[in-house]
Formats: structure tokens, C-alpha cells, sequence
DNA sequence: TTGAAAGCGCTAACAC
DNA sequence: GTGTTAGCGCTTTCAA
């Protein structure tokens, strides 16, 4: 852990001014004999631009931070892979900042990586209170929200209509023979789980609806382990359902889990659907149909607003919708007692 | 995205000198009429430090950063959240840094780094090359690697015996009446690959080794989804194998996929081991046998040397190493033909 | 206890 | 083209 040298250090060893040295280093306007000397010593010295330094000159960081709650979801992962791509081609550095579980803790984060941390910042928040919107609409740094349309004309968001894709799941498994369906969600107070909600109820409400609800549980958290738990609720309560709506698809591979350890099978005795489309949902046993929420190309889009913003500080709040799409894989495969309209 | 105040605005605001309010909000010898009067303008103002221009007066940051090249393994976040759990109580943000998936970006990814963005740095590489290694020991900030106990008393690192634990896998898999094995693998050229390959070949050919190699396979990297290419591999080949040892969870659902494919049940047909004993292996159908590696007291035990370090920087440096632990579940349960040893 | 001033490392006017 | 210098926002001597 040798210690750093400077500019200074740098100039000394090339013989020439602080700001000559700079100036090779980064600048414009040097000499190419200045260029060589001065990049000369500084391999010499093996000198790094120190970045506080810099970043309080430019006033700017090049860093961009991903503030999410659940780190564990690998929908955040595939989001976070779509914006490094997109601010990665930029030159910006992409940190990820796991927000606390409160939503104090939020605040406190982008509060404080807002103040000189970095220069941009995407979120997608599980719960957004008021304050976090107070606070986001505070800080002095461009930030965009992935989850829902935000006080659409003071912040940069991007959302998807996750009440809608609870609906292509309750359609699809209505059309293929379900007729006892089950809900299993997550928190109510996140706003996916408020959204995904609202999204069974009206598909469940809608007067072309040809099922019955026999069920639902919410699950303490978006997880496969807290949505085993509750799944095993839902198995246990009568009439016992043969489809399962998953908020997502962690809480779908509980669900799957729980279904078995009940002694049903999937796809036969139960279909069991996710929400999120992530990588899992083809690897499982049997593969998971799942509503795709365009993941990755909300990432883009963020990681897009975000640069917009960076570069065009005072335009216009723009709001990007991304539709929710089927993809039905194993599990709401065929029925295995044949379904009403199966039978002619 | 209103404009920042500065300190000087906050003293000019409460009528008082740059110096009283830096001391009222931070520092120490301010009376406590002066701190009323400077929290007030401060709360006024909306005041907020600015980090870059505090961490360079501090020379620290108070920020942490964890390099991790797949973001996409569970294991990872495990690991971040244990570090998180221990350098956050010593009021230390962590930030988590993905390397690029070239060896050159991993070292730049460092070097940035560690000129001035973060205190300390915790990294966990796939592939360690020589000038990473350099690297680590050049950057003027303490470094703790976890993956190999890495030119000891250079660096501070925590490792685990993962070639034992492979070892643990092949003696379960034989006790439990397996005879026909196969290894899939990740990159030979990674750190865990070779270390795990190395397990295999030492378990597989001690003396005492009762059973049959039958194949292998090298999936592109350590995901699921090449895990499964490279299994179909292994069970087109002939013998087909009765039990594959997975060199982390990750592939292994790759290979229980891959056997399901090919028409074989687990574990009647085949036994599939993991490694990581990540939450996924409980949570599988079947559950996954699981070789643990001590995700979470590897990430403990990274956060407290490194903040040892920090408090010391020139401690001897520590090598910390976990035991390797099997975690039997139903992936690797009854055989389905009985085994020989099985047979009076 | 408070204020004035130096300086962390760097870049960009500005002068030469 | 190169050097001198101011200053980004902050903390901490040092003097009063």
C-alpha cells in the first residue's frame, strides 16, 4: 500500500508547471514533446489522477449509482447489466447502492450519494414515500425512477403497467382450463405489490372473467423463501386452487416448491405463473411461464433519460412506458383432469 | 433539481464565521448557542455536505467498495450483504463495483478505484492474473481479497478449501451408492475452475475412490444457462453418469435441467451436487445438495480485516480460511436401481 | 469560543 | 506553447 503521487510530484520529475502537467495528462494544447515528458514521469511515478481532486474541480464525478432495494432479485441484476451498457459506452462508472430496508435508510442514501458522490442516479424503490419524492425532487443531481410514473412532470421515469401483465397471466391461464385461481403477492405497501393487486382484482372483476378466486396470500417480502411460506398457506386452505398467480418470479418458484410439497404437480394439478421474466424462469423445473416486464430494455431507458439529463439539464420530465408481454413456458402446460372446455 | 448551498452560504446565513459553522456541524469546541444557530440556517438552507470536498480536506471517503465480477451469482450477495452488515455499523457505505469481464478492466476497474473514490476495497476475482496482483499491492488504499489466500503477507485475504469441498461432494456422492461420475465445471482459467478441478482429480484419485469417472464437461462460466449447455454435453456421452458434481450451484441447476431434458429424474437416476449452498439450493425441486463454503463468514471476516487495516494500516497482514461443510438435501437422495453395496 | 487563512489535488482562466 | 494563479467545498491549524 505505497503512498500516492501527485501532480506535483509529477511536474517536479518532468521538470515542467503544475499545469503543463495537466495538461498533457488531460488537457489540450500541450506539445507532443510536453506529452511524452510528462507521461514519461508519470509512469515513472506510477501516478493516478487522484478522483476527489478531480471531481471537485470538474464539479463532476463520472460515476452513476443504482439504488435498489432488493439486491437479491436477479431482476435488478439483468436491469443493472442494460444500464451499465448504455452509461458504460459514456465513460461513466456504474456503482451499485443498496438502499436499507427502511425508508429512511432511502433517504439517507440518495441524499447522501447525491451530495457530490455521484453525478446521476437511477432508483427503483420498493416503497416510495413522500419524503423520498420530496427528496428526489430536491437533490442536486439528475435522477430517473424505475417503478412508476413519478409526479410525472418533476422527474425523469420509467414504468411498466404490471397491473395489465397480472392480467395476460389471469387471461392466459383462464384460456387454458384454470378455473380456481390464487394470488399470491408480495407487501401490499410496495408499489409493485400495490400495483400487482389491483391488477388481479380488476382481471378477476372484469365481467368476461370465467373462473372463480379460491385464494390469495401476501408474502412478507418478494422472495422465493418468504413466497414458500406464504404459498404453503395457500395450498393448505380450501378448495385448493389450480393456478397460482405469482407477483414474481422468485415468489412463483415458492409457489412451485410449496405445490410439491403439497403433493401436486405442476403443470397438471396446479399452473403457477411469475412475473419479471428473469433468467430463472428457463431453468427451472418444469420452466416458468412468466410475464415479461422488458427488464432490460427499462434499464435502457433509464440509463437514456439519464444521460439526457445529464447533457440537457432544464429539458422537458420525460415518462417511458414499457407494455408487459406473455411468456408461457411449462408450468401452465396442459391440464391434467381435462377442463370444461376441453371436453366437447 | 434546485442548486446546492455551500458552507459559506450556511455561515453567511446564521451570521457567523466558515470556520464556526464547519466546527458547529462536525467538529468539536463550538458552544451550543453556535450549533442552534448554524443547524437552524443549515436546516433552513437544506444543507448538505459536500462530499467531495469534505473527502478531500478528510483525505477518506468513508466509502467502501466490493469488486465482484458476476453480479448475477447469489453467492455475491450473500456475501455483500454480511460485508455491508459489519463496515455499516462502523458508519461506512458499500458500494458494489462490477469488474468488466476482462482482466484489464478488473485492473483499471481497481485502479479508479482506489484513486480516491473509496477507502477500502473488498474483491472477490474470478481470475486472478499477475499484474492484478500487482495491482492490488500498488493501490494506495488496503485491500482484502477473498478467493486465495493470495502472496500472504502481501495481502490481507480470505479463502476456503474449495478443492476439499469438492472432495466432500465425490465422498457423499460414493457413499451414498453412486458409481458413474461426472464433473461439470466452470473456466479452468478462473480461480474457483481450477481449484475445483483440482478437487475433483485429488478426490477421484486417491486410493480409496470407489467409483468410475464417466465424463466432464466446462461450461463457458459459472450460470445456469451454461451450465446447462455444457451438461446436455455429459449426458450424451455414454456412460451416462449416475451423479454429477457441480462446481456451484448455479451450474448444478444447469445440470438438473440438462438431466430432465435427457429423460432422467433427480436423484433416482442421477445425483446433482452444488457448491455455494446458496439460497436457491434449498428451494429447488429437488432441493440441491450443496457443498458450503461459508459464503457469509467469508464475507464477515473480508469486512473485519479490512477494517482492521483501515484502523491499522500497518498490521501484519491475516489470511483467513473457511472450511468447506456439505449440506445433503434431496438432489443427491435415494438411488433408484439399488446400488451395489445396497445388494446383500 | 470564535475568526482568518491555509491547503487537500486538481483544472482552467489568464498572462506571457 | 508554457507558467502562474485562483478556486472547487471543506476542515483545521493558528491567533485573537
Amino acid at each position: 500500500m505505497p503512498h500516492r503521487a501527485t501532480l506535483p510530484d509529477v511536474a517536479q520529475h518532468a521538470g515542467v508547471s503544475l499545469a503543463s502537467a495537466s495538461r498533457a495528462l488531460h488537457g489540450t494544447g500541450a506539445s507532443a514533446a510536453m506529452v511524452e515528458r510528462v507521461r514519461a514521469a508519470a509512469t515513472q511515478l506510477g501516478y493516478q489522477p487522484h478522483a476527489t481532486g478531480r471531481s471537485l474541480r470538474l464539479r463532476r464525478t463520472s460515476q452513476i449509482a443504482f439504488a435498489v432495494a432488493d439486491i437479491g432479485n436477479p431482476v435488478y441484476v439483468e436491469m443493472m447489466t442494460a444500464i451499465q451498457a448504455v452509461v458504460g459506452a459514456r465513460g461513466l462508472r456504474l456503482l451499485l447502492a443498496p438502499t436499507g430496508s427502511t425508508s429512511q435508510d432511502t433517504v439517507d442514501l440518495v441524499r447522501g450519494l447525491a451530495a457530490g458522490s455521484v453525478d446521476g442516479l437511477v432508483i427503483s424503490p420498493l416503497r416510495i414515500s413522500d419524503e423520498l419524492v420530496r427528496t428526489l425532487r430536491e437533490i442536486p443531481v439528475p435522477v430517473v425512477v424505475i417503478g412508476r410514473p413519478l409526479v410525472a412532470d418533476a422527474l425523469d421515469s420509467v414504468s411498466t403497467d404490471s397491473a395489465a401483465g397480472v392480467g395476460l397471466a389471469v387471461e392466459h391461464l383462464v384460456a387454458t382450463g384454470r378455473r380456481c385461481l390464487a394470488f399470491l403477492n408480495g407487501p401490499l405497501d410496495t408499489t409493485p405489490g400495490a400495483a400487482r393487486r389491483r391488477g388481479f382484482d380488476e382481471a378477476t372483476g372484469a365481467p368476461g372473467f370465467r373462473a372463480e378466486v379460491v385464494g390469495g396470500a401476501v408474502a412478507a417480502d418478494f422472495t422465493a423463501a418468504a413466497g414458500l411460506e406464504a404459498a404453503r398457506r395457500l395450498f393448505a386452505s380450501r378448495p385448493v386452487p389450480d393456478a397460482v398467480v405469482a407477483a414474481n418470479d422468485l415468489l412463483a418458484v415458492g409457489a412451485m416448491r410449496a405445490a410439491r410439497e403439497a403433493g401436486l404437480r405442476v403443470p397438471e394439478d396446479v399452473a403457477v405463473t411469475g412475473m419479471d421474466d428473469t433468467d430463472l424462469a428457463g431453468l427451472l423445473d418444469p420452466t416458468l411461464t412468466s410475464v415479461s416486464l422488458g427488464t432490460a430494455e427499462r434499464g435502457r431507458a433509464a440509463a437514456r433519460l439519464l444521460l439526457d439529463r445529464l447533457d440537457e439539464p432544464d429539458r422537458v420530465r420525460r415518462s417511458v412506458l414499457v407494455a408487459p408481454r406473455l411468456v408461457a413456458r411449462e408450468s401452465t402446460g396442459a391440464v391434467h383432469r381435462s377442463a370444461p372446455e376441453a371436453a366437447p
